[in-house]
RNA sequence: GGUCGGUUGGCCGAGUGGCUUAGGCACUGGUCUGCAAAACCAGGUACAGCGGUUCGAAUCCGCUACCGACCUCCA
């Protein structure tokens, strides 16, 4: 365990606060997942690159975690109760006229496959909302008996109102009050079985046409939304857990009805950290079908979008992420992701001209000290409420650094050997285990064929190296323009020739 | 309408009382180079408007304008 003060802003007491985890070591992590009835969207894409970061952060720092992420696949409404809703995936599936399943299994595999793609590590359990059916009867059971729910028509609602009046809780994570939520609230119209507007579901009675459907004590239906995070969590972190995260939409009322539900059942707030990702806007907007602005993964990835001049790799679309805090709402555009492409390229090559270092000599002037500070400070960063982007800052400016050691505009005999190392130690850790990049500007796109490609390049620089020392310039040319169309640039610099991928 | 948040230089994007030159991109100058590209180094521009608190405010308070989120199950 790393000896640092890591401060978390708690969207719970709107203040950032000592993180202290409940059992000493080990973290619980929540985090909200995707409704597989779409392609992922690039909105949530970014939510979960950053929850990523901080997974990935809090391992860094040495604790156990284990991160929960759930896929609703079921429960998840169009609509309102009152007026015929319809299950998200129960309508896909209606629409493309397949099993609810099918959609599951498709947006299920279209996610796993982006998050991959994007880099982020597997959660230790991906629960899914049919897989807890069980469980989360057994929960509106458990509310109903503590009188916190009543049942109607073959629905259970929660008592909202009651609840509020008993607990101090409700409204306290979204700011709301009960009261004002109650005068914004619809008209009851006739339909509504609710006591009140604020009630809402647990168990919803299916029609006739619903295709998700199981048995339970009030009769065939299926579970409200926001139970199968309350059971989850509950099941897999226990009652009480140290951090729950998710998109900020849906602070209310999707996670003040989970508290809600927690406390209805067991009595105990559940969660210590609450913790909540900005939104994503498309050249400032909100990204919508009906503003046109919407992109997908796939076609940011392929560049087969018409707000986009070209494609761009997962990794620079990771990058671009990590330039923004969390908390800060995101604006993607064509401009914003050349710059990232650049700025991605930027690190990458400080960290290939680091390695190629050898560390100096005893002494240790300015620009150690400097570096050393640098370093520091990267880290600072991060325990102030993971703030990616001011570390960033700072790796890059130890990329200047970097390069006017390779240079020699800094004299690396000013340059401790253990400076060294530790800078070497902080750019891996933050390039590749912490804001986890991959180098794509070099080998051979996996499969192992990356000395094979590196090989080959050696080869073909040490033949040009020859025709240039013979005043070839034309094999010279040659080789470097069809290197060119094959999106590798060649560079030739004072100490050589060197290469990458674009 | 209610609640909450935002408005930083050409663009993106950090920063919450006094030096942050934040950083990235773009731009300009230079270095390197057979030519070129790339790369590297260096440099300038900002804090929505008005008023207040303070010795001192981008940072705190008030008002105005604009933008956004949620309230209506889009992360």
């Amino acid at each position: 365990m790393k000896s640092h003060e890591l401060k978390i802003y708690n969207s719970l007491t709107r203040q950032k606060e000592i993180f202290k985890p409940l059992q000493e070591g080990h973290i619980g992590l929540y985090v909200c997942g995707p409704t597989v009835y779409n392609n992922v969207h690039l909105g949530n894409c970014r939510t979960f690159v950053n929850f990523d970061l901080i997974y990935r952060y809090l391992l860094h720092l040495g604790y156990k975690v284990r991160y929960v992420r759930n896929i609703t696949d079921a429960g998840h409404l169009v609509g309102d109760v009152d007026e015929g809703a319809e299950d998200k995936i129960g309508r896909m599936a209606r629409l493309e006229q397949i099993e609810p399943m099918e959609i599951v299994q498709r947006y299920t595999l279209d996610f796993k496959d982006k998050m991959q793609k994007l880099n982020t590590l597997a959660p230790s359990i991906e629960p899914t909302a049919t897989g807890h059916i069980v469980e989360q009867i057994e929960m509106v059971q458990e509310i109903l008996d503590k009188g916190f729910a009543y049942e109607r028509n073959g629905s259970v609602y929660f008592k909202t109102v009651e609840f509020a009046q008993k607990y101090p809780y409700y409204g306290q994570l979204s700011g709301k009050k009960l009261e004002d939520l109650l005068e914004t609230t619809r008209e009851l119209n006739k339909q509504d079985e609710k006591d009140h507007p604020a009630d809402f579901a647990l168990w919803v009675k299916a029609p006739k046409e619903h295709l998700m459907r199981w048995n339970s004590p009030w009769g065939e239906g299926f579970p409200g939304w926001h139970l199968e995070c309350s059971v989850m969590s509950t099941k897999y972190l226990g009652e009480k857990f140290d951090i729950h995260g998710g998109g900020m939409d849906l602070q209310f009322p999707h996670h003040e009805n989970e508290i809600a539900q927690n406390v209805g059942c067991c009595g105990v707030a559940p969660v210590q950290y609450w913790m909540h990702a900005n939104m994503l806007n498309m050249n400032g907007q909100k990204m919508s079908k009906s503003l046109g602005n919407s992109v997908e993964p796939d076609e940011l990835f392929n560049g087969t979008n018409k707000l986009l001049s070209k494609a761009y790799s997962p990794m620079i679309v990771r990058f671009l992420f990590l330039q923004s805090h969390y908390r800060s709402v995101s604006d993607l555009s064509d401009s914003a992701l050349l710059a990232a492409e650049k700025g991605y390229r930027r690190l990458m090559e400080a960290n290939r001209n680091l390695e190629a270092l050898h560390a100096g000599g005893s002494s240790s002037g300015e620009h150690d000290k400097h570096i050393r500070h640098l370093i520091k400070e990267a880290f600072a960063h991060m325990d102030d409420d993971f703030n990616a982007p001011r570390a960033l800052a700072s790796l890059f400016e130890l990329a200047t650094e970097i390069n006017k050691m390779k240079s020699g505009d800094i004299d690396l005999k000013h340059i401790s050997g253990d400076t060294m190392e530790s800078l070497k130690n902080t750019y891996h850790a933050f390039i590749f285990d912490i804001f986890g990049l991959k180098d794509e500007t070099h080998g051979g796109g996996g499969n192992g064929e990356a000395g094979v490609v590196d090989g080959l390049m050696d080869l073909v620089i040490a033949l040009r190296a020859k025709a240039r020392d013979n005043k070839d310039w034309g094999t010279s040319d040659q080789i470097r323009d069809t290197l060119q169309k094959l999106q590798i640039q060649l560079k030739d610099g004072k100490d050589g020739t060197s290469w990458t991928r674009q």
